[in-house]
DNA sequence: CTAACATTTGGTTAAATGACCAAATAAGCA
DNA sequence: TGCTTATTTGGTCATTTAACCAAATGTTAG
């Protein structure tokens, strides 16, 4: 593995550590039907508006969600959708993980 | 978000957060080739043995790979190939940023 | 059985993460 | 202007992560 290449991977899995938390995953599949705002997130999550705030953030940073100021609020929404695809597959991974656990009870 | 939702984001945050390692990504992507033992892993990776021993592990605990000993060796292999789909989605994402860093400089 | 090789496990340590609180900033309204 | 609402930022702290080293385990070959 070359110097470019490991800089590749590193921006990969940069980008999948920011999808890579429960409540981002959450944020960017809600995001999937519209741009939401702060407060529409933080009234739903049981956590700090600060920390709500945050998370948001590190969805920006990773530049899968985008932003719009507009008055008070600040609506975020999903910049590439098809981050949201792969979702099928880990589903898939969970159902081999449930057969694997199946099999040794057996 | 009720319990068992809350549940579920929890086991596919796992998942990508196993993949959310250079190394491990690196991993994931060599494994698409066929199998690999880890000592073949252990040559290219500038890392100490246990290191990739444990990424291997990390890997194995998500579901996302399959380990077969055989001999002396420890054979792993990707038993979920379609975790890669989202690969070109994330150069997706690489690409928007670059877009986006192209805007700023205009 | 013993040596040598392949891999995993446990311990330690530095760095990154995630949550909360308090304070700062920004925008619209009285 | 001063107040309230919406959001971000900075600080602190507990937890997790990742790397290395040393030691344990398992397997084949001599």
């Amino acid at each position: 593995m070359d110097k470019p290449d490991k800089f590749r991977y590193e921006a990969k899995a940069k980008i999948l550590k920011a999808l890579a938390h429960p409540t981002r995953l959450w944020m960017a599949e809600q995001l999937a039907n519209g741009e939401r705002c702060v407060c529409e997130f933080a009234d739903v999550i049981d956590a700090d508006f600060s920390t709500v705030s945050k998370h948001l953030s590190v969805l920006k940073q990773a530049g899968i969600v985008g932003v719009d100021k507009r008055g008070k609020q600040v609506f975020y929404s999903l910049k590439v959708p098809c981050v949201l695809n792969f979702v099928g597959c880990v589903e898939a991974v969970i159902e081999s993980q449930a057969n694997d656990h199946a099999k040794l009870l057996k």
